[in-house]
DNA sequence: GCCAATTCGCGTAGAATTCACAAAAACGGA
DNA sequence: TCCGTTTTTGTGAATTCTACGCGAATTGGC
């Protein structure tokens, strides 16, 4: 279990992983050597799963954020496993759930224009054969950037 | 602008931020000492924002992924900035966007179980005096992990 | 009050980043 | 084609960080 200045030091690494193991100590009230043990004991034991950099999408040339709810024609283990690697193969897709709800699945998706999002929709969900509906929603602006989990 | 080989790297910086120069270099057909540099380019440009830890949201207790839609009984701008101040304010809102569509915000939330998840829609958005509708669907299955950005 | 076990801090070894400098390549003009 | 200039590339040294081991201190149980 996480006491918590576990709760600190990830809260911690996920604003700037980059934190070296003193700075850490500074931050948290504890010596260099313990912060680099927490660390190190948080990464073993699963807590953390990796480190990754964050882009500026407008940078990137992603100018286009939106969201898509999507509903399959038919609902069988077999058509939900073709429209994972659907969009598992499709890199402008970042992420992807079913929800509860009306519609089936929620795709997050970024795209460098709104021509690439038309032709995301119409030339490769839609002509999908399990793919029934389609629904985007474009986003206009992000209120709240992705912040780090609530730990 | 950016070149293929740079788009590899940030591609797998994203991956994970803990690459060595020398890793990059091999993963990219470059010497350590250019790797380093384009990276070093990279961040100085403001194509990377920063880096970050990824973390195990089950193992840091969060059971429950819900989107949240929410519409506003008045569209002012200090309304906006009354409900913009409120997510900013909510740790468990791990992101919050405005919408083309019927919704005024959709929130990423992430709750330790169902009964955080309720508390914070009756207890927090509700009371609110801007909010007039919400509607929350629950995340059943994560299909697709949050991917890196198309580069 | 004593002993065991865990935790803590320090020091060292290995590795990575950063910077500067020199060589090589690319480029442009005469 | 040749030469001077500019940019790029690789190497090396200095600094800094991480990882690990060892001795000391603190904690907990009996």
């Amino acid at each position: 279990m996480l006491d918590l200045t576990d709760k600190r030091l990830l809260a911690a690494l996920q604003r700037n992983a980059h934190m070296t193991a003193q700075d850490l100590g500074e931050h948290l009230n504890l010596s260099p050597s313990q912060a680099g043990r927490r660390r190190q004991r948080l990464e073993a034991e699963g807590y953390v799963t990796g480190y990754t950099a964050r882009l500026d999408p407008m940078k990137a040339g992603l100018t286009v954020q939106a969201f898509v709810q999507v509903q399959l024609a038919t609902h069988g283990p077999e058509q939900a496993q073709n429209f994972a690697r659907l969009v598992a193969a499709r890199p402008e897709v970042i992420s992807a759930w079913t929800l509860t709800g009306e519609a089936d699945y929620l795709l997050r998706v970024y795209c460098a224009d709104l021509r690439d999002l038309n032709r995301l929709i119409h030339e490769v969900l839609l002509p999908h054969a399990v793919v029934a509906r389609v629904q985007s929603q474009i986003v206009m602006d992000q209120v709240k950037p992705d912040a780090p989990l609530p730990t």
